[in-house]
DNA sequence: GCCAACGTTGGC
DNA sequence: GCCAACGTTGGC
């Protein structure tokens, strides 16, 4: 069971874009980073992650779960290095969570979000994720593969 | 818009 | 293989 965070900068692509994507869901493209392309490599259909909102927003507004392995991007021009996965949107988080919350919550001062602030496709781990809902309004949150 | 953090590149 | 220079990310 792992959960993840994936960062955008919503001028880029943002959480409306992504749910306007359905179901079928989306290729990450244009992750450059060796570390965050290893979590992808690392993902299972059905993880579940949040999405999260760079430079604007600052804040996690969306649940997102993987629907397809990492393959290669197709962004990448063919080179071989860099893999993405496809992602679709689960749900919305009713009361986003802001990092300036997270930063001021020790239960997450752990927490790749903080500790890693460059990283955009980071680990999350099972009691931030649970928190994180907690805090987000979500009564029920979905599971990543049971 | 600034700048700190940090990843990457390239000369040696 | 080291490390300085450079580029990018992302919070503020």
């Amino acid at each position: 069971m792992a959960y993840w965070l994936y960062k955008s900068e919503p001028s880029a692509w943002s959480w409306e874009q992504q749910k306007a994507a359905g179901a079928k869901g989306t290729e990450w493209t244009g992750v450059r980073n060796y570390l965050a392309r290893n979590n992808m490599r690392a993902m299972k259909i059905g993880d579940k992650g949040f999405f999260y909102h760079s430079n604007e927003g600052l804040e996690i507004v969306g649940i997102v779960e993987v629907c397809a392995l990492s393959h290669p991007d197709s962004s990448a021009k063919g080179d071989p290095k860099w893999d993405c996965v496809d992602i679709r949107a689960v749900m919305d988080v009713p009361k986003p969570v802001t990092l300036k919350e997270i930063k001021a919550n020790s239960k997450f001062e752990k927490m790749a979000l903080v500790t890693s602030m460059r990283l955009s496709v980071q680990p999350v781990m099972d009691e931030e994720y649970l928190e994180i809902c907690r805090l987000g309004g979500i009564d029920k949150p979905p599971r990543s593969s049971d």
